[in-house]
DNA sequence: TTTTTTGTGTCAACGGGTTGACATATGAAA
DNA sequence: TTTCATATGTCAACCCGTTGACACAAAAAA
């Protein structure tokens, strides 16, 4: 079995309490008694264990995450960044991948309390889980609207909309089509549509959106960018609400001869930028939603949320794609 | 306050063991006083702690997972699926990205141990850490070696080597060079390179494989890429030992105008093959790695470890890049 | 010498749920 | 009528570490 306080005072000759002092660096203690007792510690492989203090203390430092998955790039660049992030302040992490399936999430949150986490950070999608609004915990959303009391943070999706939209039309597209996922209403991702549909319109144009009737599902991103191509074949400049969508449309051109065919992105991972370097995309400022989605955890955990905005939104940037070598382009391998 | 058992045997008019017997469907219970607690319950917004409990029963069903970084599309998918599966069979994932440092994956490896979990999945790759052979835990490696008592999963590496360097022998490349990681001895991801070697030789030539310094850091292998293509401009086919650093010699060929050069990568993620569905790949079977593990796992934990295997190497299979259009290739966007 | 600081021990309660032992009280079957 | 299955309560011990109260020394400072 595995030791506890009580065989290491026994080994060490010394009370528990007075291990417990040690431990916890309470009261006076020699450091000869504290030389025995760390030497006991190790002599038994000792760790003392964190469920009894957690349960003592009310207070785990454990985190939840929930995120739709963190196969897509982007949540597993966010996941990375706010479990380093964690991990700096002494908290753990329960990763959760809820697949936007609102059975998942419901469990997962059920679990996550069950499990007395000190806060959850959500990045999932599925509205209509009226939990939230019952949880009695530090709960902060990222790109979704949870309830009153949740503070979001996102990225300038209106902004990047925008910028993605002019750039399609600096680059002298006539005919811009918007691509977004599933419409989630009162999701701020919306935004991208209305900056989208805005710039459009303020060029004195017909704003063109398609939306992809499940997310997380590649072959339904390339079934809607074919159906694209087959109904509006004049089209010569895309903004696609993901960088993974926006890869299926450019490798959804090439195969069908569409060369001229400008593609902008968003999200603006690390990965996508070294597998894709010549997309242009909007990049989202990844470590800063992380870190400002964990300050704002901790500000509630320390009542500090009077004064903060309910909402954060972190300024995005165009990242043009950087222009490959001419014509003698690598097709295969 | 949180409700506690007490709370809740109170509201219900019963005794806190009855609630127990409830929660835990055991001895006599009539459906009237199953349904006056679960009303309680609910009313309290009731909980029940897992911490007390996991405390009693000496089992927390968490479980640790330690991976240089999630960030990696590789280790996404992976951590990914085995969340999947632990969460299926009741168990919890405590994520730990230890960016392959020493300090860090220690540090983890002592809080995972202070919490309590049940077992632990490594995929990371720092080796000299004899902490391991002391652990009194169900732990799998993956892609790695830790010590004797440690069963390890891998793709077939050697093999995933062998195809790699045949397909671009069958592409006529005369030139092969080998891209590989720091060379962490011992580790199976070596076998790659003992594959690539050994085919190349087989075929009468000279084997060269280069070395990138330091691994996750996107630069070293761009300046390892234009290395080789400075040192070897007769290159005419690479075996990159991971996707990412593949996608970086295309993009570097392509500045370079190296429009015939041959690439092969090695993992063949979901991410990659969306952004480079061009690029030919050695593909590892990451849910059968994902659901040996915890099979392993759990397998460890009922004592059921006896007859097993230890070492687990599962197929690999080289997925040829689609050819993409002709000359009208698309260039930026 | 007296007071203070330092060092350690004992003890019990606590956090929240579990479980076995045992008592008791129905209602139903033998 | 006896016996048994059903239903619930009380009680204490347990899991493991924390903490406050209090006692008692010994060493250092006043």
């Amino acid at each position: 079995m595995k030791p506890n306080i009580k065989d290491i005072a026994r080994l060490a000759g010394v009370s528990p309490t007075t291990v417990s002092r040690v431990m916890n660096n309470r009261g006076y203690i020699s450091e000869k008694t504290r030389k025995k007792v760390n030497q006991a510690m190790k002599e038994l492989n000792y760790f003392p264990n964190e469920l009894a203090r957690s349960l003592y203390h009310q207070r785990t430092r454990f985190i939840g995450l929930i995120f739709p998955t963190i196969s897509n790039p982007f949540f597993g660049e966010l996941v990375f960044h706010i479990e380093n992030i964690c991990a700096s302040m002494g908290y753990k992490v329960l990763l959760c991948n809820s697949l936007d399936r609102v059975d998942k999430e419901r469990s997962y949150l059920e679990m996550l309390q069950r499990n007395q986490v000190d806060g959850i950070i959500v990045g999932a999608h599925n509205r209509h889980i009226s939990e939230y609004q019952s949880i009695d915990l530090p709960i902060v959303a990222i790109d979704r609207y949870l309830s009153e009391r949740i503070p979001v943070v996102a990225s300038d999706n209106f902004q990047g909309g925008i910028l993605a939209t002019r750039w399609l039309i600096d680059q002298g597209c006539r005919h811009i089509i918007h691509i977004n996922g599933p419409r989630k209403l009162e999701t701020p991702a919306n935004r991208r549509r209305d900056g989208y549909e805005r710039t459009i319109e303020e060029h004195g144009r017909i704003p063109l959106t398609y939306e992809i009737p499940k997310s997380l599902i590649y072959h339904e991103n390339v079934k809607t960018v074919r159906k694209i191509f087959a109904e509006r074949p004049e089209v010569d400049g895309i903004f696609a609400s993901d960088d993974l969508l926006a890869a299926t449309v450019i490798s959804e051109a090439k195969k069908c001869h569409k060369p001229d065919l400008k593609v902008v992105g968003y999200d603006g991972t690390e990965t996508v930028r070294i597998c894709l370097p010549q997309l242009t995309t909007i990049k989202q400022p990844i470590h800063e939603i992380a870190e400002t989605a964990v300050q704002l955890l901790v500000a509630q955990k320390n009542n500090e949320m009077t004064d903060r905005k309910k909402e954060i939104i972190l300024p995005v940037e165009l990242v043009e794609g950087r222009v490959q070598a001419g014509p003698n382009n690598i097709e295969d391998s």
